[in-house]
RNA sequence: GCCCCCAUCGUCUAGUGGCCUAGGAUAUCGCGUUCUCAGCGCGAAGACCGGGGUUCGAGUCCCCGUGGGGGUACCA
């Protein structure tokens, strides 16, 4: 039997890190078996929908790389594939249990169908079927109920913890067709995944409750149910729920962030799973090959926002030159650097990069004013305790920088030494105070690459400036 | 209330009865290295939730408690 995955997201917002988590484990699971990985939007929470979120889903999905071999997008053998439209198929299998006496309509009014216990008596179960035919026939409002066992246990087979059992008793016979004929979301997830043929629904732990009552239509339908896998639910870094300030909480985010989508699938598969090996960096092929529902913990996860950064890093660090400098040198280009310039940053901030988007600020120096340059040179010569040599060091940068051949940044270098030997300073002595000056930050990037970004003017400028306030 | 799940360093985890005086990663701190920062190298500190069992032996199995998460909808 092949396997197929499925993703089946609700279009009620941004995609969420723990969403996603399960995105990536699906589509994960179904390449390493050479399955099919299907996407199937479930809208039929009409009020909760939101306008444009399933485009957004779609848009997220694509740029972690997670591409689906069947949707609503592109269709597919077993569509549609957005549970809004697939009422008629909903119906008729739920009409199938009526028929077979699994499942009956059920006439109450809310209050009606909740006993004492919140949970529904079982009212019209008794109904003959003749009459709950008439009545349904003269349109008289009605949901369908699925028949449930009042007592025995219903157990549950999940792939990471093993069988689980629930007492039977504390399922109600749950309404499986709303009144207005929608289904309700277990139904439509049983018998959609019936018809898409999912061998492995592999989904956050928080659905494990549900399974039971799932388990219960699969057993009503006559159906062998796929294997269930409930994944660890992702929590933020506090242990609470995940929210929208925990880090970085949606893929859109990440996104304008400009993180590295193979770093985020990395980090996001590493919560709840862990590598043979316990390698900890991998490619995308990497987790391909080494995906495995045995290596899936049981216990919630915290998103670990300096982690997903270290991670980040060493991304980038493994990145090619080519893509590396084809997504960095806009950026740079854009705070006004010229081509060869922009080429020497880069390559100095590289190693100090999670994301794109951390670029930016690292390039304040190129336009910070005057006056917020000194002041945080003086500021800064005082807090770090090098006030002392201060104006002998740049007197000494200043009369070196005319000389300076070519001007790039081994030669900037080299006029840094010297400068520190004529001074007789060095280390942080030397380096602080000339940053300041220069950049008007006491720590940075290789300061010879920033000096020689600034061209040699706007160098020597600096310093004068700085000299004569 | 009732039902289900979970419980190893701050965090992610290894661990499937003796290999554990509990390993790795991250974060933190220290030292070293590259003229500073970052990086890198080395090192330090840091955990089996509590209590009962079972066993020659328990982080590993069972029970209770506690804590966290989920469900109990004509939400998904």
């Amino acid at each position: 039997m092949s396997v197929r995955t499925r993703f089946a997201p609700s279009p009620t917002g941004r995609l969420h890190l723990g969403n996603v988590r399960t995105a990536i484990f699906n589509w994960l699971f179904a390449r390493h078996h050479d399955g099919a990985f299907v996407l199937r939007i479930e809208d039929t929470d009409l009020e909760r929908n939101v306008e444009g979120a399933e485009e957004g889903l779609l848009e997220d999905l694509r740029w972690l790389g997670l591409d689906w071999d069947e949707g609503p997008d592109i269709g597919g053998p077993h569509g549609p594939y957005r549970q809004s439209e697939r009422g008629e198929l909903h119906r008729a299998h739920a009409r199938q249990l009526w028929i077979s006496g699994r499942a009956y309509p059920c006439f109450c009014s809310e209050e009606e169908a909740t006993g004492e216990d919140r949970r529904y008596p079982g009212t019209c179960r008794a109904i003959d079927p003749g009459e709950a035919q008439r009545r349904v026939d003269a349109d008289e409002a009605h949901v369908l109920r699925l028949r449930t066992p009042d007592a025995g246990e219903v157990e549950v087979l999940d792939q990471v913890r093993g069988p689980i059992t629930f007492p039977a008793s504390d399922i109600d016979d749950f309404v499986i067709i709303r009144s207005d004929g929608r289904t309700t979301y277990n139904f439509g997830v049983v018998v959609d995944d019936l018809l898409m043929r999912i061998s492995h629904v592999i989904r956050g732990a928080g659905h494990l409750s549900n399974t039971p009552k799932q388990q219960l239509i699969w057993e009503a339908l006559d159906a062998a149910p796929p294997a269930f896998a409930h994944l660890p639910d992702v929590l933020s870094p506090d242990g609470g729920k995940l929210s929208k300030r925990s880090g970085a909480a949606a893929v859109a985010d990440l996104r304008a962030e400009g993180a590295l989508p193979e770093a985020v699938v990395n980090y996001l598969s590493l919560l709840g799973w862990s590598h043979p090996e316990e390698r900890e960096v991998l490619t995308v092929d990497e987790l391909v090959a080494a995906v495995d529902l045995d290596r899936v913990g049981a216990s919630d996860t915290a998103f670990d926002p300096e982690k997903m950064r270290w991670v980040g890093q060493q991304h980038m660090s493994a990145l090619d030159d080519g893509a590396y400098l084809a997504s960095a040198l806009p950026v740079l280009s854009e705070a006004g650097l010229e081509v060869d310039r922009a080429r020497w940053v880069a390559e100095t901030l590289r190693n100090r990069l999670a994301t794109f988007g951390e670029i930016r600020p690292q390039l304040t120096y190129l336009t910070i004013s005057d006056d917020a340059r000194r002041a945080a040179f003086r500021a800064g010569i005082v807090e770090e305790g090098l006030a002392v040599n201060a104006e002998t060091i740049l007197l000494e940068a200043h009369r070196r920088v005319e000389g300076v051949d070519p001007w790039q940044p081994s030669a900037v270098k080299d006029m840094l030494r010297e400068t520190g030997q004529s001074a007789e300073v060095r280390g942080r002595e030397l380096y602080v105070p000339l940053r300041l000056a220069w950049t008007g930050e006491a720590h940075g990037p290789d300061l010879a690459t920033l000096v020689a970004s600034l061209g040699r003017a706007e160098a020597a400028r600096r310093l004068r400036d700085t000299l004569n306030y």
